[in-house]
DNA sequence: TCATTCACG
DNA sequence: ACGTACGTGAATGAG
């Protein structure tokens, strides 16, 4: 059956323009938003296999929308220069790979594809539609799909009208009121004013339509009733606009748009034009195009041997020529993964083991191998690969490359870092999803060997093929130094600190578990006879009604499931009713027990009485860590009660101590360095208290007349710049109103000059490139930094501001690891490196050797990296994690 | 699976 | 006019 694919250009290459990063050809012409858009269509073609395919543009500056409404998308900042000279190269690529375009004066891209989609439904023809633009999902049908990109251009969410009904509770058609209610800035669309999804969806899934809301405002009361009352034109006027026209007069055929596949005479050229290497080869085109078509995605032929027994030894030889390999694992917590399999590719030739081979007398090349090294491997996720082998008693070393960690720090925001969308990514042979294989969750099932060897042996081809694509993409950012000598050889030392793992008193923890236990239930009796009933004080829900139906306390605050009950609420009521103090305890004691009592014990080793925790290198977006089973990154201190958790973390030896370093306000001296601020760093080098000097510099007093509130608000400040400041956010924190807050930020600026200059420069560096980078070249991207949207633009905002700052502070504690590590070698110490909390290390130290380390550590830290101000850490010990404060 | 809450830096 | 402070992970309830 025919299948029609229509993709709404303008919109897509807007997209793909703000969601790549700049690109430009031999020429100096942009190209990156062209390649985003080639990519994506030709994965979707791909994928989706169409027999017919056109993509739509708008055509003229007047449309017949401007006739009723002279500022439609009024306001709308200009097309990009950078943009717009990528238009003619789009149009001229398209017709290289032979797909139909479509514009016409006086009509938009939408117009044009609203048409076409009506003609499809009468016929009854199945029709895809691609877009970024959420309005279209009023062309969802029976026959249509929509399929809008997310997260940039490269993940596409399919919308039938049953998907648009889950998600907002609306079909299509009132997809058209949605937007009549709440309009749209980008076009300049008003809308009423003060109304937004959420109530925009409240309203239609109370009356149904913008007509029905207009009818019945009797029906509302308050600002609401009034506002929609004076703008019920505007509502009108806005539907109106936001309905896609479906008659325009195309004298066209279904025959005009068919596609028949990728011809290589003229695709090839066309691509070599723009110089999209990576996708000639990926296609196999030649640039000068070659004989014949060629099928528009294929999945590559693969060789695999599947090793035996006997053919065991003859592995030895071969060995130092593989260049990548591939372990599978299943499990989530790699120290408790089983392994599956491993996959080699040498040549042409890929090689499959069976885990159960490996674990044979007789594989002992092959974990000679593993465990040389000097021998280096290529692989993905070799961190957990280490770990699970490991724990099956195979030792794994000599880690080089690992694609998934290049693939994080050449987009840390991308959450999809798996081989099937780095392949997709790099158009290389496409590796079919893991849970098509297996299956997924309680239906994992390991397939026949067949196709199990061919999967891995992708895999490992893939691997060998993504690595020199990705070097010489660190290479373009500057970021060799970065993953070659910084986070390769961190990752070897994340998985040796958690295989070491640290101790815990399982007696003490339990004890500990049981004077919470008694405060529970007492609190829990005492919270049941106040209420008069008893409930699960777990459930919000159940909490909300007993505090705001049954007690009639005043509602602080609601989410979008009903009341709010957290802390901040809580603490407002408190002088309400005393009912509230015990939830607010009950809560705090509940949390310790089933978090950290319960949690904990759960993960402590059968085996070794630790805990070994994952920490997790390719996840966060500023380069931090993080830390899983167990999260050991957020164990409590700030309160006493929580605090004494630590005592249970001990060294693992007798005799020995936990030896704990923190660097001393690292944000805000990186944030000194950076802003090149001259109070800022004088504050540094004088190594005066940070947050005291800011409030004897913003409010202009002595350091001696700082009282505690001045220095209260001061450090609020000093938070909030590291975060990227709004006054909004600042009003929160210190309870203040907006106006009071900004008055602060002013004065913090007038003061801190340097830092508001970088602030600026900041924010507009990323505007222009797209990115912001730490003093390590870790990159971040920002798609969202030119959105119309003021909330995703002004989030993009701040996030350039912090990570900067918090990604700095990761690259030099990161530093410091690899500094440590090397350190405890040449030093010959016995003492080991148990934990990264951020801005901390944390280890186990044999006595004779806690005079060294209570000055190598802290002078290690310092020495991380050269700034303008000096670094500083403190250091501390005791007999558990607790006493080293 | 999502939303809410809360622990950390 | 808009309505959030930056970055994480785990437990719980509800659908």
């Amino acid at each position: 059956m025919d299948k029609l694919m229509l993709i709404d250009g303008n919109s897509i290459i807007y997209r793909a323009f703000f969601a790549m990063p700049p690109l430009t050809n031999s020429s100096g012409l942009h190209t990156n938003a062209v390649y985003g858009f080639t990519t994506m269509l030709l994965r979707l073609l791909e994928e989706h296999k169409p027999t017919h395919v056109m993509v739509a543009f708008d055509a003229g500056k007047i449309t017949f929308r401007h006739e009723g409404y002279q500022e439609y998308k009024g306001g709308r900042q200009k097309t990009p220069p950078e943009l717009s000279e990528q238009f003619p190269l789009l149009k001229e690529l398209l017709t290289g790979l032979g797909i139909a375009q479509f514009e016409l004066e006086g009509y938009e891209a939408d117009d044009i594809i609203g048409t076409l989609t009506r003609m499809a439904d009468e016929e009854s023809r199945k029709v895809l539609v691609i877009t970024g633009d959420k309005d279209m999902l009023q062309l969802a049908s029976e026959q249509v799909q929509v399929g809008l990109t997310r997260k940039g251009v490269t993940e596409i969410e399919l919308y039938d009208p049953a998907h648009i009904q889950e998600k907002y509770g609306l079909t299509p058609l009132q997809i058209i009121d949605l937007k009549g209610l709440m309009g749209d800035a980008s076009d300049n669309i008003p809308g009423i004013p003060g109304v937004g999804e959420k109530t925009a969806l409240k309203l239609l899934h109370q009356f149904g339509s913008v007509e029905d809301v207009l009818d019945n405002t009797g029906e509302l009361k308050g600002k609401m009733k009034e506002k929609i009352e004076t703008h019920a034109e505007d509502a009108r006027m806005s539907k109106k606009l936001a309905t896609i026209y479906r008659e325009v007069p195309l004298d066209k055929t279904w025959e005009s748009i068919a596609w028949s596949g990728l011809k290589e005479e003229t695709a090839g050229p066309a691509l070599a034009k723009l110089e999209f290497k990576s996708l000639l080869e990926r296609l196999s085109f030649s640039a000068g195009g070659g004989s014949g078509a060629v099928p528009a995605a294929a999945e590559a032929e693969i060789n695999v041997v599947i090793i035996k027994a006997e053919m065991l030894a003859e592995l030895e030889e071969l060995m130092p020529k593989v260049e990548a390999l591939h372990v599978e694992t299943y499990g989530e917590n790699p120290h408790r993964a089983s392994v599956i399999g491993m996959a080699l590719t040498v040549g042409d030739t890929q090689y499959y083991v069976p885990f159960e081979l490996l674990q044979e007398k007789a594989a002992s090349p092959l974990k000679d191998w593993l465990g040389n090294h000097e021998a280096v491997k290529r692989g993905y996720d070799l961190h957990r690969v280490d770990l699970a082998l490991h724990w099956h008693g195979i030792a794994f070393q000599g880690a080089a490359f690992d694609v998934q960690l290049a693939g994080y720090l050449l987009d840390p925001t991308d959450s999809n870092q798996t081989l099937t969308a780095l392949a997709a990514k790099y158009q290389l042979p496409s590796i079919q999803p893991d849970e098509e294989i297996f299956g997924k969750g309680a239906k994992y099932k390991l397939p026949a060997e067949d196709v199990l060897a061919a999967h891995l042996a992708r895999k490992a081809q893939v691997i060998a093929a993504l690595i020199p694509a990705q070097e010489e993409e660190l290479e373009r950012n500057e970021m060799q130094k970065l993953f070659h000598e910084l986070e390769m050889p961190l990752s070897r030392i994340l998985a040796d600190m958690e295989k070491q793992g640290i101790k815990v008193n399982t007696d003490d923890l339990k004890a500990l578990g049981q004077e919470f236990e008694q405060q529970i239930s007492k609190l829990v009796l005492e919270i049941y006879s106040i209420a008069g009933t008893e409930f699960n004080i777990n459930s919000t829900k159940q909490l909300g009604e007993i505090l705001f139906d049954k007690l009639g306390l005043p509602v602080i605050k609601k989410t979008k499931t009903g009341y709010s009950t957290d802390a901040e609420v809580l603490e407002k009521l408190a002088p309400y009713h005393e009912i509230v103090q015990h939830i607010l305890q009950y809560r705090q004691l509940a949390k310790l027990q089933s978090t950290y009592v319960e949690g904990l014990l759960k993960e402590i080793s059968a085996q070794t009485g630790k805990v070994h925790t994952y920490f997790r290198q390719t996840i966060a977006a500023t380069g931090r860590l993080s830390s899983q089973f167990p999260n050991l990154q957020n164990i409590p201190i700030r309160l006493e009660e929580g605090r004494k958790i630590r005592k249970v973390f001990v060294p693992s030896e007798e005799g020995w101590s936990i030896l704990a370093a923190d660097y001393s306000q690292i944000e805000l001296r990186v944030l000194a360095h950076i802003s090149d601020d001259a109070r800022l760093k004088e504050a540094f080098v004088h190594d005066m208290d940070i947050h005291t000097k800011t409030a004897s510099d913003v409010f202009g007093v002595p350091a001696e007349a700082v009282d505690s509130d001045m220095r209260r608000s001061a450090k609020a400040v000093n938070f909030g710049i590291v975060y990227g400041i709004s006054d909004y956010g600042l009003s929160q924190n210190l309870n203040i109103t907006r106006k009071e807050a900004a008055k602060f930020i002013d004065q913090y600026f007038e003061v801190f000059q340097g830092v508001r200059k970088y602030m600026d420069d900041i924010v507009q560096e990323a505007k222009r490139d797209g990115y912001v980078t730490t003093l390590l070249e870790r990159r971040r991207y920002l798609p969202e930094i030119n959105a119309s949207n003021f909330n995703l633009r002004s989030f993009a905002e701040r996030t350039a501001m912090n990570t900067p700052i918090q990604g700095t502070a990761a690259d030099i504690i990161k530093l410091a690891m690899v500094q440590m590590d090397e350190a405890l070698r040449t030093h010959n110490l016995r003492s080991r490196m148990l934990l990264q909390v951020h801005d901390e290390l944390v280890f186990e130290v044999p006595e004779d050797e806690l005079e060294t380390m209570k000055k190598l550590v802290p002078a290690t830290m310092e020495a991380a990296l050269q700034l303008s101000v000096p670094l500083k850490a403190e250091v501390s010990y005791g007999s558990n994690w607790y006493e080293a404060k």
